[in-house]
This record gives C-alpha cells, sequence and structure tokens, in this order.
DNA sequence: GTTTCGTCGTGACGAATGTCACCAACACTT
DNA sequence: AAGTGTTGGTGACATTCGTCACGACGAAAC
C-alpha cells in the first residue's frame, strides 16, 4: 500500500484528487492539507511514502517545502503537481530534491501511475517540459536583482522599494535596470512578465 | 437524471470532477470539454440541464460563454465554478444569466448538491461572496479607460497602445490617467493589480 | 595576486509617465 | 434646452523611469 500525502490549496480539487486515489487498490490518501507551511507537520506524523504537492499555495510555496521534506524525511519521495509548466518550476523542483514534476494538465488517469512510479524510486518528468527547461537556460538573476524585481511586482515606485530595502533610489534604479536588460525586457512590466512566465520569480 | 456538461481546461481536474460526479446516482456528465469555445457546440449537440463552467479557459472565457448559452439553449442552467472569488466574476455572471456561482475552495461534497439545486431551478451563490460583490461596487472604468488599461497589460508602451488602438498618444495617457485615478492607484501597474483583483479587466 | 562578480553608491541624461487645463463632438437624461 | 458622461484631442508641466559612466568594497575563482 503506497501512502500519500496530498497537499493543494483547492478544496474541491485536494477533495476529488482524494476520492479518486483512494478508488486505487495500492494507494491509500493519509494525509490532506491546504496549505504549504502545514506539509511537514503532517508528513512527520503520518510518514507517508509519496508526498504530491502543489506549487501555488498559501502558507509556503511547495517548492521550498520540497526542499525541507527531503532533509525531513528523506524516505518519502516528492512528485510535485501543478497548473504551469514554467521551465523554472521544474529546474527549482529538481533542485530541491523533488522526484517528479506533475502537470494538472495531463489526465487523472496517468497520476495514479506516477505515484507508483514515484514510489518505485522512479523519476517521473514531462520529456517535453525537461527539454524546455534545459533548453531556456537558468535565470541570469543575481539575488539582490531578483528580490528588487520582485518588490517592484505591487505597482511600488523605485522610491518606495528602496525605502523597504535599506537602499538608496540609485541602486535600485541600477539593479531594476539590470534586471530588465538581462530578462531582454523594455521595462518593469515587461520584465516581470517573463520572469513570471520563465518561474524565475 | 441530471444530465452536465462540464467546462474546464484542466485535464486532472476536470477528469477529477467527472468521475465523481459520475458516481451519484442521479448526475450523468454527458460531455467534457477543455476549452470555452467548444462549449456552446457540445451543448447544442448533448442538451445537457446543467453547464458547469469554469471561468478561465483558453479560447473563450466562461462569463461569455453562459451569455451565448443562455441564448441558445434557455432551458440549460449555467453554474459558474472558479479559482478566484472576485466580486467583478460573480456580478458579471449573474448578468450574464448563469445561476449559481462556487469557488473551488469549496468541499467536493457541496458540489453534487448545488447541481442539484441548479438543475431544479435554485440560485446557488455563496452568501459571502455576493455581499462582497455588493459592497465593492461596480467597475467605474469606462468601456474605453477598461480597454487602454487592459491594452497595458503586457507592458506596452503609451505610444504602442496608441497605436494598435489608433489614438493619438494624448488621449491614452489621459485614458489611463483616468482609470489610475478611478481606481485608486499611484501608476499603471497598481492600477492592473486592483482592476484583476476585483475582476474588472 | 589578479580577475571576476555581485553589491552599493553618485551624478547626469533623455525618454516615458502621470497630471492638468482646456476644447469639441456626440449620446443620453431630465 | 440644459446638464452629464464618454470619447477624442492638444499642449504643457513635473515626476518618474531607464540608461550610462564611474567608483568602491568584499568574496570567490583562477
Amino acid at each position: 500500500m503506497i501512502r500519500v500525502l496530498l497537499a493543494e490549496d483547492q478544496e474541491m480539487v485536494r477533495g476529488a484528487l482524494t476520492a479518486l486515489l483512494n478508488l486505487e487498490s495500492d494507494i491509500e490518501v493519509v494525509a490532506q492539507v491546504g496549505r504549504g507551511d502545514e506539509v511537514a507537520g503532517a508528513a512527520l506524523q503520518f510518514r507517508p511514502d509519496v508526498a504530491l504537492l502543489d506549487i501555488e499555495m498559501p502558507g509556503r510555496d511547495g517548492l521550498s517545502v520540497a526542499a525541507d521534506l527531503d532533509r525531513l524525511l528523506p524516505e518519502c519521495q516528492v512528485l510535485m503537481l501543478t497548473t504551469f509548466g514554467r521551465p523554472g518550476y521544474l529546474r527549482k523542483a529538481m533542485a530541491n530534491g523533488a522526484s517528479g514534476f506533475m502537470l494538472k494538465d495531463a489526465p487523472v488517469t496517468e497520476l495514479a501511475g506516477a505515484i507508483r512510479r514515484t514510489a518505485a524510486g522512479e523519476r517521473v518528468v514531462d520529456p517535453q517540459l525537461a527539454a524546455q527547461a534545459l533548453s531556456e537556460g537558468d535565470s541570469p538573476l543575481s539575488p539582490r536583482e531578483l528580490e528588487v524585481l520582485a518588490e517592484s511586482e505591487d505597482g511600488s515606485t523605485v522610491a518606495a522599494i528602496a525605502r523597504r530595502l535599506f537602499l538608496s533610489e540609485g541602486t535600485v534604479r541600477n539593479h531594476l535596470s539590470a534586471a530588465i536588460q538581462k530578462v531582454n525586457a523594455r521595462n518593469r512590466l515587461e520584465a516581470l512578465r517573463t520572469a513570471r512566465a520563465k518561474g524565475w520569480l
């Protein structure tokens, strides 16, 4: 019997997947959580064989949770399950010790199989997405550039970002300018869009 | 037997919900589509009693599809099913003839009940969301202001927007300025964020 | 030990943005 | 007939943005 932990923020999706997985004779969903920061606790308590993690979740994002899980409970395999096939996501997932990466676009029928293969120690990755992740390349942004860009997401002005980060305005402008050019954009908004699309943000 | 059409772009979610609904003795999913522009055709062919529509879909968005369905197949009740509880969405859904509005945050167990009530001619709406939609108020933006704001979503400059819309740059700047002030923002980016959050975009 | 890279900073510059006053045409309401 | 709101436009203005050149420091790489 494969013991599964399911982390997914949308109740309805979580419930539906749980019900479906429980129909499989060799799979049992032993824990469900709706927030990223509840995963670690539940995992330690219920000791699942496979953790099925959504990426976009309140509390903590699934990618960083995967890293923790890999440390805290190495015998538990991590299978990421996400809406967005962003190359950066796959990259980060693999770097964080996940063994698999599935899209919600895939047919449900493949899910049980993917779980079985993950539990058996196989790596489950959409080959097309893997190829794209390799060709797209990693984020060209330095940590600071990324941080400044992220801070500008809500429409803050340079001055506001500088205050929040305890930097001079000039420095913020320079970092932003560097970020804009590195992602090959024309302005802040475009830079944000492409960074998001590639999963760098 | 309640005949249901399910429109939802994520294969896995669609499959899981279909499987669950088919377990109900009085509900049958007679058609599934993954794109907004396939809904009308499928509805005319399979004549469902209830159409379960996601809002965010490729092809056409569920809200405009609801309006068409209400015209083409008035005996078919429309139940919107969406991730985002944006007041503007609810408002538009009701204006477009939908009979219900459910969030994917709701437990799966409520879904079948909601479908039954919708089929019976009841209106199914989360009361909290309804209250919010009423208090938030409708979009303060004129059609043109909205259009200009939407065009700026991808990071286009004023000049580019002006070219696309066959307007002078000054006019675009004026519309944008008006939009920014009406949504109570400080700049384009902030205006886009709040407009999106309220479902006005 | 030099080079490279990231970080932080300044000053300056042109371009883009956001605001404002003002005008004109049109539709719709009262 | 007057008032109101949307749309389209012009010109001017201060502010913000994005770029560039340049310098300084520390850490890591060679």
